[in-house]
DNA sequence: ACACGTTGTGTACACGTGTACATAATATAG
DNA sequence: CTATATTATGTACACGTGTACACAACGTGT
């Protein structure tokens, strides 16, 4: 009789915020709370009269399933981390767009932790996650602190990182093959008839940036070519534009330029047009990376590659709902996205 | 003695996911269970010597304290829902990057719910809220249903819709003063001596759109002035560069065109440089609307009005956490920012 | 009519935490 | 050294839900 009562004793009623509980439900249909708890749980034994009962009264009352509490001894919170930072970035953004998607169609739920600024934040991001007993953690962005992982894996928490490669035992590890895409680039620039090749990336470059740039660069050695490599600033558009100016401003001006990254290629493809007058393709090469929106843009009109995004966060999907995973490592290839800032071939293909 | 074990009964234990309790870190550290509860409770009271017994215990543990479970009977979840469409897009991705890395800063955390696709997919988000029970919920894109509207406050659920104006009581309604952006976009293209003047609008904008363009249209009819308008497509660069297309195709080419978005605005640059040769602003006048990160591109180096984002959250923040807010309408004034695609002023200002 | 399987409901407990209250330990004042 | 004020710990209960178990109601077949 008390326990159904609520804060009869405490005068502070009036400040707490008063929730409909199933409780309230069940007196109002004149069921059990239990009827209404079964209610809710998809393949629990119910009457469709009492079902029914129930269901009218929650519409009445407002009622919804509280799933923190349900959380609790159903030990799954059906929450998923997306720890990123730079989410404002046109291939982030895109991939974290299609990724609360997939996860939301999963019956999932994502919360995002944004990590812009210091590095360390990816740490209180984790520890964030476990806090909230987030069923797996997706890291976009920055290292984790490999301390972290018995944690994670005490709390039963699964761990993906796209693009990074760390010593993180228990995850998954996934992204495109970099090393393969720089190397795909090298080809197509000296297939374009480039004679003199450059490189432009960003100081701050992720690792997944720079296995790329080591792929085009290990190419470049084996085929005897030389790299005129010219390395600054973020891995942003401003960042193109002073490296697409200092490059086209060398005595031997390059003719054909791989960017790590679409935004960096915008940059160089603007510097080219708008502080040289030189245009895309007919003057210069130029390759990106991402495929982002504006690569698509007919400004640009810019060749890069996909990255395999469908895939990945099918993989991921996949090892979250997984039982107990093992470390694991994938790569796959990023698709090459033929458009029109590279020469026409002079080389025949094959 | 019983109930300090876990699990003794059941044989299905290995399935069960096993957690860290407060529990365990206090039979480690050989204290009460509530000295550790109080240990990471800001400003409950605890000997210096326990708690540094309950630190160290839990540091080796692995232990956080689990906030699904404490938001129970603390009935305040530190969840704010954010609802928004289309996240991949560069403003709405900005204000998704801005939002979140505040309510962090707040001690909040975010709960992102992708509303793409179908319109009925809001409904759907902020009974998803309701289910977690956010302390609030932010909406960027889509009329919520009103009738949800009494569901949320007997949940004690904050609601604020961003550059929406809707039937929803209880809720901050905040925006720029699209209007207003609207009139000082037709004054400056007046006074840039555009002589034909024109409109691109996408087909299916928002409300907040559309109050750009009746801003722009109302303030043409009282300085008597005829808008060339051309609307279709979605709100995307697509649809821009069609727009323009369709625009500077006409007899009476404009030399003047309001875009009600940037994005629709560089598709308009675009078709006129690439498509047509014309060059902004010396053969064409432009603005745009959201400063997104591509108008200060080089290539496009827009005119464009730049949405009060600071102050939006701002005010954002401080109704979640206001007791028991009042319904508000607040419109700020968008920032003209200057830049290179108008003409420079033929009639003097004033 | 009886034994028996089916189905729906109720009871009791568990999930992991915070907090009011009571009580034990300690410091302070006389 | 005792009486008292202060502080630290322990006890009990509440938050809102899911589920194993017991049991009542209800046909069903002989």
């Amino acid at each position: 009789m008390y326990k159904n009562q609520r804060n009869l004793m405490s005068e502070k009623v009036s400040s707490r915020k008063q929730q409909v509980r199933a409780e309230d439900v069940a007196r109002h249909a004149g069921v059990s709370r239990v009827s209404v708890s079964r209610t809710f749980t998809p393949g629990a034994s119910v009457s469709a009269a009492t079902r029914a009962k129930v269901l009218k009264s929650a519409e009445i009352l407002g009622y919804r399933v509280n799933r923190l509490a349900s959380s609790l001894n159903r030990s799954e919170s059906g929450i998923v981390a997306l720890i990123a930072a730079e989410i404002d970035t046109p291939h982030r953004s895109a991939m974290i767009a299609e990724l609360s998607d997939k996860l939301q169609a999963a019956g999932k739920v994502t919360m995002l932790i944004n990590t812009s600024g210091y590095e360390e934040r990816v740490k209180d991001a984790l520890l964030q996650a476990i806090s909230f007993r987030t069923e797996a953690a997706i890291i976009l962005s920055g290292a984790p602190d490999p301390s972290l992982a018995d944690t994670c894996f005490s709390n039963g928490m699964k761990l993906v990182l796209i693009n990074r490669e760390e010593d993180f035992p228990g995850s998954l590890q996934i992204g495109p093959d970099n090393r393969a895409a720089g190397k795909t680039a090298l080809k197509a620039l000296l297939r374009a008839g480039c004679k003199r090749i450059a490189l432009a990336n960003s100081a701050n470059a992720t690792w997944s940036i720079l296995e790329r740039q080591k792929g085009f660069v290990d190419a470049a050695d084996e085929a005897g070519v030389e790299v005129l490599s010219e390395v600054g600033g973020l891995t942003s558009y401003q960042a193109g534009l002073e490296l697409g100016t200092a490059l086209l401003d060398r005595e031997d001006r390059p003719d054909g330029i791989f960017c790590t990254t679409d935004l960096i290629a915008c940059g160089v493809i603007d510097a080219a047009r708008q502080r040289f007058g030189l245009r895309t393709p007919d003057d210069l090469s130029v390759i990106g990376f991402d495929d982002i929106a504006q690569a698509e843009w007919e400004g640009y009109d810019l060749t890069t590659f996909a990255q395999p995004t469908d895939q990945i966060i099918e993989k991921c999907l996949e090892w979250c709902t997984t039982e107990q995973p093992e470390t694991e490592t994938v790569k796959l290839p990023a698709k090459f996205v033929w458009r029109n800032s590279v020469q026409k071939a002079r080389i025949p293909l094959k």
